[in-house]
DNA sequence: CTCTTAATAT
DNA sequence: CATATTAAGA
């Protein structure tokens, strides 16, 4: 009954789309090999349906997973936040959308959601009282608040920002922060006297540093960095650092982040496999498998449904984003699998390695009110 | 006291 | 550069 006209064009639409979605997801294929796989397929049956299309019957559905229904063309496409073609503003957190529809699952994705979001502002110490030890006052930092950290902030979020520093942190974003930091704790003050200066001292040799606290905004940078090398797995510290043009920020700094960073994007696959388990082989992935780099905030807005949310993200990122694109791994293997389930291992005597989920950091409610909060708010400045 | 995360050691 | 270990902070 529909116009064949009409389902053509959807069709073509559709496609495009998961083109699109490919081309995307195509960085992250190590972690999302069967991701990809699918899109791919779908892809393909849906250009086999192209071309048979016109001759006759569209009946046949190969495309992708729907099942044999008649109207076998897209009923997913509905689906799919149509906007997108035009202009690539976000990643990925598309295309996990899209394959969550899929499957319509249910996950909750709170847990993972987003252990960046306990990344804050530049904290370095916590602010050391004046009186103390050294006297740090607001010294330099100022530069720019559109930079990427801030030294001593404490109170952050949202909420009330103290506008009393000189320093005003601003939300800054839109566009491009292209002007980076510069300052940044290094002021030894070196010669003279008096500055304001941290300590340098002789400490003979360990004296751990103060720790720097990653802020959103230079997770941010890591992430985008991290883009524009190919993933989490094949960047490595030193060009991450440099690609984030942050000044101050140590390779070691960056290579303990990274650290972090791969270690909870391996993927806790979930325990899928049960013998008699419910689902199938379907796409859930998402939901079930640590989201990859930057689609925590896509996450949540999939379970909802909601595209908006994320977008808001994109200011920063979306200058850069794109252009670069470059990595095809070389690495012929993908063969990454789901599998592995372990549980964690705690606190043994030595060796102990974590993942689980994340409680915030920042503001450290630990509460279950976390659940309400979630979407909206918070998350989305970053990235 | 536990857990996350950054620093440092290997 | 990757991992492992130690330790700070919450």
């Amino acid at each position: 009954m529909m116009n064949y006209t009409d389902n053509l064009q959807r069709c073509k639409e559709y496609c495009e789309a998961l083109e699109e979605e490919r081309k995307k997801i195509q960085v992250f294929h190590r972690e999302l090999p069967l991701c990809l796989q699918l899109v791919t397929q779908a892809i393909e049956a849906c250009k086999q349906q192209l071309s048979t299309t016109s001759t006759e019957n569209y009946g046949q559905s190969e495309c992708s997973e729907q099942t044999s229904s008649d109207g076998p063309v897209i009923e997913e496409y509905k689906f799919i936040p149509i906007k997108r073609t035009s202009s690539f503003d976000e990643e990925e957190q598309l295309s996990n959308k899209s394959k969550k529809n899929n499957v319509g699952n249910e996950e909750k994705s709170t847990k993972k959601s987003d252990w960046l979001k306990s990344v804050q502002l530049w904290n370095e110490s916590p602010d050391r009282s004046p009186d103390k030890d050294s006297p740090r006052k607001g010294v330099v930092e100022v530069k720019k608040n559109g930079g990427a950290f801030h030294p001593f902030t404490k109170e952050n979020k949202i909420s009330g920002i103290s506008p009393q520093t000189a320093t005003v942190r601003v939300s800054n974003s839109t566009a491009t922060s292209s002007t980076v930091e510069t300052a940044n704790a290094t002021t030894s003050t070196g010669g003279g006297g008096g500055g304001g200066g941290r300590k340098e001292e002789k400490e003979g040799q360990s004296q751990r540093k103060p720790r720097r606290c990653w802020s959103p905004e230079l997770h941010r940078r890591f992430l985008h960095a991290l883009q524009q090398l190919g993933g989490a797995h094949v960047a490595t510290p030193k060009q991450i650092r440099e690609l984030m043009k942050v000044d101050g920020l140590t390779n070691d700094e960056v290579k303990s982040h990274l650290q972090k960073y791969r270690l909870h994007t391996r993927r806790p696959s979930p325990a899928m496999a049960s013998t008699g388990n419910p689902h199938p082989p379907q796409f859930v992935v998402v939901g079930g498998i640590w989201v990859p780099p930057p689609e925590y905030a896509a996450v949540a807005a999939t379970t909802t449904g909601e595209t908006t949310t994320i977008a808001s993200g994109n200011g920063i990122y979306a200058p850069v984003a794109t252009p670069a694109l470059p990595v095809q791994k070389p690495s012929p293997s993908g063969s990454l699998t789901i599998s592995n389930n372990k549980q964690q291992q705690k606190q043994s005597h030595s060796s102990n390695s974590e993942e689980r989920s994340h409680s915030d950091n920042g503001v450290h409610s630990n509460s279950p009110a976390t659940s309400s909060s979630t979407h909206t708010t918070t998350a989305s400045p970053a990235f």
